[in-house]
DNA sequence: TTGTAAGCGTTATCAC
DNA sequence: GTGATAACGCTTACAA
């Protein structure tokens, strides 16, 4: 069932049939609608390679995220791919599962298939997996400054959510505070941690390095870095994480020690992932706007299939969101 | 940098450089060695669009889920896209919202990318929309065995599963059990009712009617029901729910209402979805080991492609995973 | 072991 | 408005 086929039905050429295909408005209404008929009877289905190969374009980008299994990522993902949609963009996704050989990889097979453009998505990104892309095909990243100049970039700002959790707790009565860091090698988690610190100092609260705990990352490791928190001589009465899912860690190592949140201990988490609000007791967290990162990474690239030149995208803002679990400080 | 330039830069045909491509072994070696060294100074990538063209497959599935913000769908992906990427095979994804003119559309898209074959792993499924596939793509359905014999099929079974959450409810005492049922024109939602109740009168336990209340299959749907559970008359000591999802709203229902699980509510869902784990308490729920079911579409995809034809794959099992949200019954 | 050349199904250019 | 035809970049008989 190729165009030739449907050409010789209706009888006319397949330039006309290629025509009417791509809505060209230099075909007469009534040959359109012959061809149109035709193609409807024959239930044929162009062949995107062959379009791909004469035009040079393929309609798809490509989506490469750090892990889908993280509840951080199928936003991201649906929000890209709505998107494309609109524009009749397909897209073919890939997640690197953090490692950076993968990274690599996903990008060469994206290229093979010569994507219009790339979205990385991954916390992390090294030189070398980007190199494939070079002068091929447009890319835009994802909270990468250093790389602005040679690659698009969504910029993300934390210190207004931090800010803003801070003085939420303040009004709240809480001066003891605490934090769950990331691996200090994550650049993410590196930035969330000096941010956060820096936001303590504005607000005259002062960082104590008994109160700060590192954890992986994982649920796991949250729970671990609330464990040694309520082991200090004095535990701070609230806690904030850098990232949702070390929070959820937390609630459950207060709630296995005896006490209970917001009661005893005020959390946040980092991220405002859909589980936050599906917990009990619903989790004060952090917004990181995650539609509206894809929805400018997706511009981004638009614009670089048109040939514009490599611009910043607007920083895209983090804001608190208050739920069941930070609440008064408890009285000594 | 097409094949051409490389074949002049080594001094071979355009044959010789796609024999290497492709491991031919009919290529000398000091000849093939000449070949990648070009290649890869050149940094020249294939197009698969072209090479898709000429051989008639893609060397690319795809994949279509319900909903990728359904914590349900995330791990399936993933099982499938490692199950493909072991055998150098893409993996196009879409997802249709529920929606069955998207799936449709969905379809057409992939038929026009001409993948070599398409596992449509929606919990809902319309004979209209996989009319396109028809003669033209093999197809594999998840948990679908209306269309047994005409597409493959991965069969998944429920009453195991349910058989041993209830035997665990009656070795904790409860016999009075409730259930959060979904929408009866949800195909799957129906079928864990059914095969619920059957269940339970195996069982010799009653199924009583006042003691089943329909939710949206949403976190929200679930905590509507638990609280018309509550509000009747004689409320059911445990609970078994359709999905995780609303067994969590069932959850943050009973907290509401100031009682405790299992203390006072035992509560069990269905899936074993990675948040199942997250929360306090840990929800005890029937597992659907999505992997397995992707990595079985999978299979039998490929299998499809060689030519096989249409067979059912081994059914897939449920079982109960016991975790912190059931205990023994109240004494009263 | 290597080269030549046809053709995969489109679209775009140029005629008419 | 419509038709003929030459690419697009690759693989694969078939020839050498």
């Amino acid at each position: 069932m190729d165009i030739q086929e449907v050409a010789k039905r209706a009888k006319v050429s397949t330039a006309t049939v290629s025509r009417v295909l791509n809505g060209s408005p230099n075909v007469r209404e009534k040959t359109s609608a012959r061809v149109r008929n035709v193609i409807a009877k024959l239930n044929y289905v162009p062949n995107t390679h062959a379009r791909s190969l004469r035009v040079g374009r393929a309609r798809m980008f490509g989506l490469i995220v750090s892990d889908i299994n993280n509840p951080f990522f199928p936003e991201l993902i649906d929000a890209f791919q709505t998107s494309a949609a609109e524009q009749g963009i397909d897209v073919i996704f890939m997640h690197t599962n953090y490692d950076p050989k993968r990274l690599e990889s996903c990008m060469r097979r994206m290229v093979e298939r010569s994507v219009d453009g790339i979205a990385v998505m991954t916390s992390e990104v090294e030189q070398a997996a980007l190199q494939i892309a070079h002068e091929r095909v447009p890319l835009v990243l994802m909270n990468q400054p250093a790389f602005a100049g040679e690659h698009r970039n969504v910029p993300v700002e934390y210190s207004t959510g931090f800010r803003e959790a801070l003085e939420h707790l303040r009004l709240l009565g809480h001066t003891n505070i605490g934090f769950i860091s990331g691996p200090s090698d994550f650049s993410s988690a590196k930035r969330r941690y000096q941010d956060w610190a820096t936001a303590m100092r504005r607000l005259k609260l002062s960082v104590r390095k008994d109160w700060v705990v590192t954890g992986n990352m994982r649920v796991d490791g949250g729970e671990y870095a609330m464990r040694e928190l309520m082991s200090r001589e004095t535990c701070p009465t609230a806690v904030l994480s850098t990232n949702d899912l070390m929070a959820l860690g937390a609630l459950q190592a207060v709630s296995h020690a005896g006490l209970r949140v917001p009661q005893d201990i005020s959390i946040i988490g980092f991220d405002d992932l859909p589980i936050a609000s599906m917990v009990v007791p619903q989790l004060t967290t952090i917004e990181l706007p995650r539609r509206e990162i894809a929805a400018r990474a997706f511009s981004s690239l638009v614009e670089a299939t048109r040939g514009g030149i490599v611009t910043e995208c607007d920083i895209v803002r983090t804001k608190l969101v208050v739920r069941g679990s930070t609440g008064l400080v408890r009285c000594s």
